[in-house]
DNA sequence: ATAATTGCAAATGCTTTGCTTGTGA
DNA sequence: TCACAAGCAAAGCATTTGCAATTAT
């Protein structure tokens, strides 16, 4: 079981207001990567005078907090999910926009000693997938 | 060898104007991955009327046509270099900015792998390692 | 009490676009 | 010649910021 969003805000130290609690909530509750927009849109349904502003500077908060973790997939804005207990990368379908969520260890590895081999300490990365589905 | 980005232009019909030549020229002649406003400042240097509008236009032109690659490091503008005959991908230094190229083709034959167990066509892929130089 | 946070609107930074003039094939 | 390209400035979009009013601890 994740830990909600508040209740690591409490433990990260990070003051929490009605506006930070509500975008906790729902960003908890969505099972997809929602962008700073469609936040805001949801969020509104609660708290109709929330400002966007408060969206950006809230995610970033959440953000350098370790948190919430930011993604840019190609061609799409800024999307942002739950900071993952263990580290997972993502296949984007092309076609649909939807996102699967992978681990694979062997490949973390190989990044690893591809890194080491180049003289360098892997710090992060980055593994995106596109792809489209197959129709059995 | 690398074949030059205007004899791409001409053998994929791409209309070459006195602008375009000269950002094809500093294009190929970059051993980096420029940015616009780097490519424009360089450009300017042999025509300083040329404008951003141009460079913008330009490149996106190129990359349309497949001569040119764009590419969308984390926490900097969009990058450009001459479109590689074989596919390869990005280290990124963390600490400099050196952008160094390698290819690993367990990875790729991985990342197939992944997708196809996931129900998908691997179409695209983006895969940036960032590290630090590990000082000997 | 008071330092931090919000809402709003203005500002920013990168990129695109409308329009008129210039130009390559 | 004439469809397409360039230059310029204005517009667009996502994101950030200054400031006065509000709020959490």
């Amino acid at each position: 079981m994740e830990v909600d969003i508040e209740s690591k805000c409490i433990q990260k130290g990070v003051r929490l207001t009605e506006q930070r609690k509500l975008i906790a909530k729902v960003m908890s509750e969505s099972e997809s990567h929602p962008d700073v927009a469609e936040l805001h849109k949801k969020v509104g349904k609660f708290d109709s005078k929330i400002s966007i502003a408060t969206i950006y500077r809230t995610v970033k908060l959440f953000e350098e907090a370790g948190i919430v973790s930011k993604h840019d997939f190609k061609g799409s804005k800024s999307r942002y999910e739950q900071a993952p207990e263990e580290h997972h990368d993502h296949l984007i379908d092309i076609n649909s926009g939807e996102i699967t969520e992978f681990v694979n260890e062997e490949i973390e590895k190989l990044q690893k000693q591809v890194a080491e081999k180049l003289g360098y300490k892997l710090v992060d990365h980055r593994l995106e997938l596109y792809g489209s589905k197959i129709k059995k």
